[in-house]
DNA sequence: CTGGCCATCGCAATCGTTTGCGGTGTTAAT
DNA sequence: ATTAACACCGCAAACGATTGCGATGGCCAG
């Protein structure tokens, strides 16, 4: 007979009511009770000794324990989630429809922040392993990323999100990023602009080269003039770097009456060389970013931006890693959300 | 004689390197390899020895399976954190300073939003209770708060960020609100205005009271007007509540010429009002934030506001908690860090 | 009446660690 | 020389669940 925790305080300590508690409780075995409550093995149960065992897991207010059933199963129901940097007000709506779903399916989700740091990911994603993660979201693909090709090659479940790998079967989540751009120089060109320039995001994430490329197309298929020089690139999406690569557009005296940021952070960095250079926009420049991420209508102007469904792609990304793990042989799935231009004023006709 | 996983396949499947495996290239039992391994328990086994199994442990690239690990000493490793909304620019900060000193100490956090809801709260404190997590991070505190009072009466261990609860011995760390609201006041006041007023958070939470408590003396202190007239109050910490609010303030004919807002979502909320009637500000009516959360920069105009700094709350508030796992009768401590006034273009002298 | 099948349930091993306890062998004290 | 003290290490029992396998009993068909 084990020691009996103190009687009318329910719950006193921490909550070492076992699944032995409620097998006695039941009069049955813990095999069995274990079985009762497993929907996939109750129907190896009689179903008169399932509602003893659920009742008596009621009364007691039985919740098994995930470590102990984590041992056993080697399933932590727990997923690991790689993102560069919480801060970045992109993620955290994708972090919350990743943990909405998640947690509808008994799961949770560790986060981590790698600050774009191989070496700090590679370290970050075995502590992730060691505690057993059943399967990755990874926010930080680059397009060559021998790190993630190396896991998928363990077997490691893994979907990106926001990012694709190239030439490698690996499920990911992405917005319509060719239609939100084509969507954005279409607003422009028919506003009347015929300059107008792509700041580009690094071209070592599929994010960076796809929305240029589309850029390319688009000015092409809009009959906007496809001039090079209206291309620079970004080292990172950051405000800085943004701002650094407006700079060297305007520096080189590339003339254009508009930009298509690529993405909000850039944009950013570009309202913050129209003030240093007194620059008014939109009615020297329009500017149109992407994501729409939070209180960009606060800004002066606000701004035009293409809106990506942050929270459908993280929840989109959450239920593709669970069927992943339901079922182990399935094929990779991806999918392409669409987007929508949001107009605000920082983009307006040209000064005539 | 266990199966061995194929040589030359280092790591091929999983990570099935086990302690028992380290004992076995060490020549020892698997007892001693524990100890050798632990750091507590280092100096019952021969230094030779200790030396002999750690280099096994590494050369096999051994990684402690932290649920087994769980599962005999029930420590997790694992700490919760209880938030109302990610989303919410103010949190983020904080989860990174939390996240940076939890992972130096090999514990991590999971994280659950609240978005307010009581009966949410306590489902998800349940479930991350079940996770056997060995204490909370809580920043959705209430004065009144049953739910935590009951945790805390069963031993959880929790500390509070951002919020403090009244009559309670419970470890908090929040900044210093009653010096950045009176650093806000005397700035207003050091500029000339003579009637301004404060739309305050929720009185249901410690940040509300504390800070417009803080205001009415500020006031008397600073000899601004001390009109009832001039405070009101929101419902939640939201930009929409702080437009209602700022409505409110303004359809019932209060004259003022600056508004110290309870945080900066609210301040957000008092722009869109002006947006909404044509007032100017700074030339009509001055506004001061409170929390400094990103981009507050780019707003027009900036927004003058007090600078929190919620990384390091975080970190502290992770901090004090390792410190109450490992100790667990020290008595509670708690911390107020430091705040600063930020000023940008939101506040400028009152109108002659 | 017997053998076989099926439904139901218990036994015990197992997951990978930690840890109380007892068993060595060695050294120092009497 | 006997023994106490000690350092070191192995044995085995936990922790709380899952699961292959075997045992039991009831039932039907042959």
């Amino acid at each position: 007979m084990r020691p009996k925790r103190p009687a009318g305080a329910p719950q006193a300590g921490a909550q070492p009511v076992t699944l032995r508690d409620v097998a006695e409780a039941a009069g049955v075995h813990t095999a069995t009770a274990s079985r009762a409550l497993n929907p996939k093995a109750q129907r190896m149960v009689n179903a008169e000794t399932v509602r003893r065992v659920v009742r008596a897991a009621e009364t007691l207010g039985y919740q098994p324990n995930p470590i102990a059933r984590g041992l056993k199963t080697s399933k932590s129901s727990t997923v690991g989630l790689v993102i560069p940097d919480l801060t970045n007000p992109l993620f955290p709506p994708i972090v919350r429809g990743i943990e909405n779903v998640l947690e509808s399916a008994g799961y949770s989700a560790l986060i981590v922040n790698t600050d774009n740091d191989p070496e700090r990911e590679r370290a970050l994603i075995d502590s992730l392993r060691s505690r057993q993660v059943e399967g990755l979201i990874v926010a930080t693909a680059r397009l060559e990323h021998p790190l993630l090709v190396q896991l998928q090659e363990q077997h490691v479940k893994i979907v990106l999100i926001n990012r694709r790998i190239e030439n490698l079967q690996m499920p990911f989540v992405v917005g319509d990023d060719a239609t939100g751009i084509a969507l954005a120089v279409k607003h422009l060109v028919d506003l009347g602009h015929t300059r107008v320039a792509h700041i580009a995001g690094p071209q070592t994430t599929s994010t960076g080269v796809d929305r240029s490329r589309a850029f390319r197309h688009a000015v092409r298929d809009y009959g906007a003039e496809e001039d090079p020089a209206l291309i620079v690139e970004c080292a990172h999406w950051s405000e800085g770097d943004g701002a650094a690569s407006m700079r060297r557009l305007l520096d080189r005296g590339t003339r254009c009456t508009a930009v298509v940021a690529g993405n909000d952070l850039i944009a950013l960095g570009c309202y913050d060389v129209f003030a240093e250079r007194n620059i008014s926009c939109p009615e020297d420049i329009s500017v149109v970013g992407f994501n729409d991420m939070p209180f960009l209508d606060k800004l002066r102007p606000p701004l035009t931006t293409v809106g990506v469904p942050h929270q459908e792609l993280g929840a989109e990304a959450a239920r593709m890693l669970l069927d992943c793990i339901d079922e182990p042989e399935r094929r990779p799935r991806s999918l392409l959300l669409p987007v929508t231009l949001i107009v605000r004023d920082s983009t307006a006709p040209p000064r005539a």
